[in-house]
DNA sequence: ATAATATACCTAGATAATCTAGGTATAAGG
DNA sequence: CCTTATACCTAGATTATCTAGGTATATTAT
């Protein structure tokens, strides 16, 4: 995310990144501007960000991984979500609605 | 926080010590039982955590400190929020809505 | 009385998530 | 043809939090 951002919320972008891939299989660039879309500009992934990430949902089987050209030559790489990616998925769900009540709870009294 | 927690959301600590001072000052060790309670056990901030924070927030004058002794001769340091504290307060405030919004609008696909 | 636990503060070094700042290569648009 | 966008990648820096210690005193249990 964008430096300013780093002092909010780090260590959520796994769980979006697979939030999305449920939807569809997509690439790495792809995720980039689909984050950043869906979340009105909120998430400006880098991609020294994404890329590790990615790589590192591949080597935990949480999502499987396939090269593709385009008509016109491009070679992307696509991700798709495993069963283990699902799981995953829904209990790093539960954390973040656990976590986000909670903060919610204390800013309250703010 | 709890190590497992790690992956979910650091990077709000600061703001959560702040919501806290804001009602009343307190001292340290207080701090992380009255996170504890308020969060329905999720937030258990370790003291090697917390206390470099409240030293980063009084370096940042975020924060003011005083030292004071119980009657039976406990020594507590006291930390009481500043003008520029409550100021950060509401911009992180803001920070964390906007970010817990672009969360959800992610998760509510998935 | 004494031992164990709780309170209350602290720091140095390790770990891990993200960013910075590069790099390569090809396609599309001006 | 030159610039920008697409598409992938990695090494090293930065930073938040944790681990794992340490000190000292008060309270509670034996």
């Amino acid at each position: 995310m964008a430096r300013s951002d780093r002092s909010v919320l780090p260590g959520s972008t796994a769980m979006l990144v697979l939030a999305l891939l449920k939807a569809r299989e997509m690439y790495g660039y792809e995720i980039i501007e689909e984050l950043e879309k869906r979340s009105n500009q909120v998430f400006q992934l880098k991609e020294g960000t994404l890329y590790p990430i990615l790589h590192s949902l591949e080597k935990e089987k949480l999502v499987t991984a396939r090269d593709q050209e385009t008509p016109s030559g491009r070679k992307r790489r696509y991700y798709h979500i495993t069963a283990a990616g699902l799981q995953a998925l829904d209990a790093k769900k539960e954390e973040w609605q656990t976590f986000s009540q909670a903060v919610t709870a204390i800013l309250a009294g703010a």
